[in-house]
RNA sequence: GCCGCCGUAGCUCAGUGGUAGAGCACACCCUUGGUAAGGGUGGGGUCGGAAGUUCAAUUCUUCUCGGCGGCACCA
């Protein structure tokens, strides 16, 4: 067994023998483990066709974790068929395979693969210059431009099919739907299980769940898509506004309230309706067309131009938390990650070109501040350019993208940027950041726009009296408030930060004789700003502790005779750690200065 | 929207062609208890909705609504 497996080159592609500025990729390595995984992916197809031989098989990649491939198949498959096929894979992999590389003419593979039509385009997509190269293995052969492992003898491999779905060919909603089968694979068993592990454990973190177990939110298929906020929840949700609020009233936010109803005119005016109206909900009202809006911008933009606004108004701040609806198709729709209800912690920002680069470092900061806030510290920059259809002048582009990659350099962050994949009407900033569970979740962005104020006749007078067209900068922080609730739910498994947590604090009387002081206790804590319950059941302490602990609540106190002699509070956390606060004053303090 | 799976008590789930069961939760009683489940008794379900097959449907079939895992979509 050689030490090499294959070589990467400057792109980050595999192949089985040394190219030019190529790296070789040693046995094992994270390079080693995709390619092990694509080996894998062959020992599927085998199998899969040694158990159902008209099955066609299509393209079966590696991915993060595993690997998946699609089929053609006649029936579909049931989770018998795919134990069968997970037993059919080790029976193979017990007797091992050796990869055989074979480079064919386009003639001899399309004779080969004549029986699947799925292989046969993506021979005929091939450039005449490329080399079409088969690997085989017992009698299964694959068109593959590999590279492979030699021989599955050269490791261990530990996988589990985990799961079957459909998949477009080519991933076109108009082809056919084919069968999906996806596995994880790794070296050992010991790493299969961890990962197994992770995934139930994320399971054990849906939001779903916590959001039922803690109380806090109601989803019902009398509104799918749309959150029935119970007042747990909603104490979450208003003290999550109120944190972003305070925030962003320290940079002369002004915070306003506009319809969610909205006649279509503004709609086409402003272009959404003849490219998104099939994602609105509408309402014929007095013979009018009326839309629940998907967007504040435009709403924004009527605010704007209802007063004489000059250079000394700008830059402009208009903030929202801003209720909109879009008509998301039904199998998109995802507890709350992704509903058709949501509340944007949206801004406008209008202002001149040379504004541009203090607007997004400001922005640039408070985005980092409050995702520091809610304890993400892994954030991921991206900057999207010009793409090719486009509105607004070479200068104008050059300019915006110049001042955003100034902006996050000053701040010391790293960037990618994505060529050419800015919106038609300007360039942008995302925000992603990365949770507990290693996830990456999508949430705060900048982007300038130098097309919608224009369109909506937005303009201001400049220091020459004369009419300009500002610059418009749409951004979010968190993005939606819901989404945003169901990562920091699923990031903190329900041990969400103290300054936003429903509950604060539970009061556990050691017995009946106690409630009353109890009582008395929570309503002074109430007064000093405490969130507080008193748990005041028929039931043991270890029981009350039990019960507070696993609705999530971080802090208990017990009250009983000692506390009551001592007139002192003794604060108990959700790991069971214990501080002590002599007067009531200092133990709200802790509360409410977090 | 598409493919697959699923929908039974407030929650988590079992179950059957002869109209249902567990654990937790809840109520009441006993216990007045000191840091992660004390004991007993009891109430609670049009088995997601509609239609069909059948003497009989929660169970089988079709349609429909909703959820989940993916695919596609995400201004």
């Amino acid at each position: 067994m050689s030490e090499v497996v294959a070589y990467k080159d400057s792109n980050n592609n595999y192949w089985d023998t040394e190219v030019e500025n190529s790296t070789p990729i040693k046995h094992k390595s994270e390079d080693a483990l995709n390619i092990m995984r694509h080996d894998m992916a062959h020992i599927l197809a085998e199998a899969v066709i040694s158990l159902f031989p008209n099955a066609k098989p299509t393209i079966g990649p590696f991915i993060k974790n595993g690997f998946y491939y699609d089929f053609d198949l006649e029936s579909t498959l049931s989770d018998d068929d795919l134990e069968n096929i997970e037993k059919k894979m080790k029976e193979i992999l017990l007797e091992g395979r050796d990869f055989l590389k074979r480079a064919v003419s386009k003639k001899e593979a399309l004779e080969i693969f004549k029986d699947n039509k799925y292989k046969l385009e993506l021979i005929n997509n091939l450039d005449n210059s490329d080399e079409i190269t088969l690997y085989e293995q017992n009698n299964f052969t694959d068109l593959c431009k590999g590279p492979h492992h030699k021989s599955t003898k050269d490791y261990k491999a530990s996988f589990k099919i985990t799961s079957v779905s459909g998949a477009y060919w080519r991933g076109i909603s108009t082809n056919k739907m084919l069968q999906r089968i996806y596995a994880t694979a790794w070296y050992s068993e010991k790493e299969l299980r961890v990962y197994l592990k992770n995934l139930e454990e994320a399971k054990e973190r849906n939001h779903r769940r916590l959001g039922t177990d803690m109380g806090l939110f109601l989803l019902t298929d009398l509104s799918a898509g749309n959150v029935f906020w119970k007042d747990k929840g909603l104490t979450l949700y208003q003290n999550i506004e109120k944190y972003i609020r305070s925030e962003q009233q320290k940079l002369n936010y002004f915070e306003v309230k506009t319809p969610e109803l909205v006649s279509n005119e503004l709609w086409i005016k402003s272009g959404h309706w003849d490219n998104f109206k099939e994602n609105m909900f509408t309402s014929e009202t007095d013979n009018k067309t009326f839309a629940l809006k998907p967007m504040n911008c435009p709403c924004h933009i009527v605010l704007f131009n209802s007063q004489l606004i000059t250079y000394k108004d700008l830059p402009l701040r208009y903030s929202e938390f801003g209720k909109c609806h879009r008509y998301e198709p039904s199998g998109a729709l995802n507890g709350l990650f992704r509903v058709r209800g949501f509340t944007q912690d949206d801004a406008h920002i209008f202002c001149s070109g040379d504004q541009i680069y203090d607007v997004c470092n400001e922005t640039t900061q408070l985005i980092e501040r409050v995702y520091k806030k809610f304890g993400f510290e892994k954030i991921k920059y991206n900057i999207s350019t010009r793409p090719e259809k486009s509105i607004g002048t070479q200068e104008n582009w050059d300019n915006a993208e110049n001042q955003l990659k100034k902006v996050l350099k000053d701040n010391n962050k790293e960037f990618n940027i994505l060529e050419g994949e800015g919106a038609f009407y300007g360039p942008k900033i995302e925000y992603t950041l990365e949770d507990s569970l290693g996830r990456e979740w999508q949430c705060g962005t900048i982007q300038i726009d130098f097309n919608l104020p224009d369109r909506l006749g937005a303009k201001y007078k400049d220091k020459d009296d004369k009419n300009q067209v500002p610059i418009m900068i749409h951004r979010a922080v968190v993005g939606s408030l819901e989404r945003f609730i169901a990562i920091i739910l699923e990031n903190t498994n329900g041990w969400l930060p103290l300054f936003v947590t429903p509950i604060q604090l539970a009061i556990l009387p050691v017995s009946e004789k106690f409630v009353d002081h109890s009582n008395q206790v929570k309503e002074e804590l109430q007064q000093l700003g405490v969130r507080t319950i008193v748990d005041s059941s028929d039931n043991k302490l270890g029981y009350k502790i039990r019960n507070s602990v696993s609705k999530k609540i971080p802090y208990s106190l017990v009250m009983g005779e000692k506390e009551i002699e001592s007139k002192s509070f003794t604060l108990r956390s959700n790991e069971g750690k214990n501080t002590s606060f002599d007067d009531i004053k200092l133990l709200s303090n802790f509360f409410v200065s977090n």
